[in-house]
DNA sequence: GTCTATACTTTGATAGAC
DNA sequence: GTCTATCAAAGTATAGAC
């Protein structure tokens, strides 16, 4: 190599556990199809050989359990921030607030771990487009659940869940390109109002 | 080639335009990483040499022309929806029910023409990550001028704006990965509570 | 300006020694 | 299970005839 980007540290943990963490990394800033196998294999410290041992179905096989994975994570991520919330309104303050912290501390690299990959496969790879479809759908309902809890109808439950969701992605985009948390902060005051909104026509 | 995805029909046009509007295609579906020099020339029907003739800058320069020309015409295209509808609230509506219907005519293919792009380039080509925060921006203002045009204070215009880009492109995120349109619906309803909520304020 | 041929690099993937 | 060497194909880019 003459001049690849910075490596991720990746000692702890098993080779495979290495691989998938180094994959996830890669994964955020340069999308499925901009992540090479043997950059995932350089940074995770670990031979070629044994990434197809492994992931016998090679990059494909890789990439889906990277989504499931990194999604799940981050799923519980940002429901232990509604969790750790006062009232369920302030809980969808707090993830856009953290979002945007989180963005700014990581030179906007870190927003969703998937959303880049999910566009890149939606029309070229089936396998992996039904990964994230799977991904974003357990975060529907894990936010689902939450709205109703609050007091909300299911059925509105689920469209603010999803309308959750549609803004901190929507975001996502526009602040890593701008640079800036501008729609971030758009997005967690529009988010507040919709919530508010449900809520009133609850009590 | 051997297999390769269907090619566009392309006949029409100068070399140059061709090669845009192929480019153009190729990234709706495969993203910027994902396209391949040698097919956007075979679905231009141009000899390849053309390419280089038309842009000298390679792949960059190419890609950073059709951001700047397939921004331009989405956002005249989004724009154009707004100024057909009676008010502002059912341009805001008719936005949302129009792109539902693009993405299931196209096989979920046919959303935001940069957003897979932003995302790719927006922490590994800053030349393009520029041109792709420069388009997002000329939305923002088209739509700011339309939200203050219907009587909504400027900043509040602006944060709508957004919102509703935070919304739409969010939305196509969710829609092409389950190949369904409940979060351009959801989204959809969003945009028209803070809309209302906004012009509530006014009058 | 158009077009073909090719150089060079990187990609995903495999074989086989250890 | 670990690791190295290598393959065939695709990637971007260039040279040069016409």
């Amino acid at each position: 190599m003459t001049t690849t980007a910075e490596s991720t540290p990746a000692p702890a943990g098993s080779t495979k556990e290495r691989i998938l963490d180094a994959t996830a990394a890669l994964f955020l800033r340069y999308g499925y199809t901009g992540t090479g196998l043997k950059q995932i294999v350089a940074d995770a410290n670990a031979p070629f050989g044994s990434l197809y041992h492994h992931f016998p179905g090679g990059k494909q096989e890789l990439g889906a359990a990277v989504i499931h994975r990194s999604g799940a994570l981050y799923g519980e991520l940002v429901m232990s921030v509604f969790d750790a919330a006062p009232d369920i309104l302030t809980g969808v303050r707090d993830c856009f607030a953290g979002a945007a912290m989180v963005l700014e501390a990581t030179d906007y690299a870190d927003a969703c771990p998937i959303e880049t990959v999910a566009l890149e496969v939606a029309s070229s790879n089936e396998t992996l487009r039904i990964a994230t479809a799977e991904v974003f759908e357990s975060w529907i309902l894990a936010a689902t659940i939450r709205f109703h809890a609050a007091g909300i109808e299911e059925e509105a439950a689920r469209a603010l869940a999803i309308s959750f969701i549609n803004l901190l992605e929507g975001a996502f985009i526009l602040c890593r390109a701008s640079r800036t948390t501008e729609a971030l902060e758009a997005a967690g005051a529009t988010a507040a109002i919709v919530v508010e909104a449900a809520l009133a026509r609850v009590s």
